[in-house]
DNA sequence: TGTTAACTGATAACTATTATCATTTATATA
DNA sequence: TATATAAATGATAATAGTTATCAGTTAACA
């Protein structure tokens, strides 16, 4: 995990590099990024910046993450059940490893991975730009838990 | 790609199996999932129905697509925009190449893929039951159109 | 052929997200 | 430091994809 000072730090200066104004609320969406812990979504980064910051809104916490997003300071994820997370943290493309019990998202470290990418690429004559990897299972704790 | 004859007829005898009943709907559903000609979303699998089938509900695709869903024998793409792909043809998941300008899909064949699953099953000790793995690049086709 | 549980189709409800717009504010400049 | 202004905020409406509801219909069985 990259320490979420510096990651905050950046992610701040890259927003002044392309012109936009740094606001309270930016501020705080911004810090919440840069830990990303446990990949929250929109809705999680609203509900804990309401607890100290009660006028934020939640159109103003998607127009940042979007904002972010766009200046690539941030990873999203999409699920089909709908509800993106986000992962400031790290906002390169990587694999995870969720839980579908409990819904926790683990980051693994896989040394395979840029191979299979040639592979691909080899393959399918595509030039590729980007990937998504997701493992869907059971978590230790989940396991041991019966049910 | 597997034969989309065969595949509809094994998605047919898996749906009596469990006791579902034929419809003339769900037959036409199931005719065009066991192809998947180009990963088709509900929407796409709606309008080529009511070409020859003008009362078929979108309703009716949604839930016979869930049905066959439960029943393992088609594959969900979800993607963040919201537009769920899916795939009957072939429902065990397996990686994809997304061209991102002609938003083609290909299935490519990896050799190293069984052996990353082992790995981070060892690394995060999740007991790992699925997976979803897609490469987003441009295609050959795409990158000779200059644009 | 009749019975019944399952299915269909129309539509309402729901959820996540995006758009709109009046008001407020961060920033650059005088 | 005061001011001008483009951008941001917050409240809410609109939208898109999906799910729920329910009255009427039908496939599959005896």
């Amino acid at each position: 995990m990259a320490d979420p000072k510096k990651r905050f730090e950046i992610i701040i200066q890259e927003l002044r590099n392309n012109g936009y104004k740094i606001t309270p609320q930016r501020l705080a969406i911004v810090k919440i990024l840069a830990r990303s812990d446990g990949h929250p979504s929109v809705e999680t980064i609203h509900d804990r910046i309401k607890q100290d910051f009660p006028t934020m809104s939640l159109a103003t916490v998607y127009k940042n993450v979007e904002l972010i997003k766009s200046v690539g300071e941030v990873l999203e994820l999409g699920f089909p059940n709908g509800s993106n997370r986000y992962d400031g943290n790290k906002p390169a493309p990587h694999p995870h490893v969720i839980c579908i019990k409990c819904k926790k998202i683990v980051d693994p470290d896989l040394d395979s991975l840029d191979e299979l990418e040639k592979e691909v690429a080899m393959e399918t004559r595509f030039k590729i730009l980007s990937h998504r990897l997701d493992f869907f299972g059971i978590c230790s704790n989940c396991i041991t838990e019966k049910g």
